[in-house]
DNA sequence: CCTCTTATTGCAACTAGGTTGCAAATATAG
DNA sequence: CTATATTTGCAACCTAGTTGCAATAAGAGG
């Protein structure tokens, strides 16, 4: 099951995410469906498949949400998380495959980690 | 020296945290200053007041830039990080003492990490 | 303490990401 | 095939943040 309801639109969508392994921004997205559906209709696509599990969510840099595909994380406890890398340059975001601890903090519950590293991709370090 | 020219907002904005080592949201920045200067104004002096080193700026929950003052940081290399842990039941951000060790990646280059932490704070885990 | 230059400010309009309410359309259970 | 509940489009809205420009005010040098 895509979805609680198969739609075209809710097709399309995510057979983007299911051709590849790339995160996608949401003004990406929005973009590349807008002959197709409503930016609205994207929006809530997305939020359905983050609830579903399929997708996961992070910020990159200047706050824009990002999504991709879930592999294991959904699947994963909250001890440990996936840094994501966002190219400095040409601006592409990567999930990252290593595992990050997440330190202690005194007298708080940690509940989420997010990390995002800033650099060059291998692409643009030449 | 504050700033370049010290103006009497210039002046206002930087007692907020002159007195305290509390972050604070550019939203609650605004408000706070309502009364005496423009948003705008906000704005642009929390701009320069980051590029002189005096501030530094991190995104919190759903995107919302933070401001805090900087203490050692300005001064520490890239080569590791403070995090800032927000509170996801009074939205409460501060800045962490502790240090994270940037992963390495390969065929990456790492400029920058950011590492933002969410739970309960002290005040909210009774 | 006056004058001139240049940084700073206010304002209004704008941009962009994201949300909401509601009526119309459509997937799917039976 | 029909009834119902989910999904969609649309238009309007919200909020964070930016921009251009004219008006204002620091403060350096006389």
């Amino acid at each position: 099951m895509i979805s609680s309801r198969q739609t075209q639109s809710v097709r399309l969508v995510w057979e983007v995410f299911d051709r590849s392994d790339t995160a996608y921004s949401v003004v990406e997205l929005v973009q590349m469906h807008k002959d197709s559906m409503n930016k609205t209709t994207v929006y809530r696509i997305l939020d359905r498949f983050e609830k579903e599990g399929k997708l996961h969510t992070f910020l990159g840099k200047n706050g824009l949400k990002w999504y991709a595909k879930c592999h294991n994380c959904s699947s994963k406890k909250h001890i440990d998380i996936h840094p994501h890398f966002q190219c400095n340059e040409c601006g592409k975001v990567e999930c990252l495959t290593i595992d990050v601890k997440i330190p202690k903090v005194a007298k708080h519950h940690i509940e989420q980690a997010n990390m995002l590293l800033l650099g060059q991709c291998d692409e643009c370090l030449i």
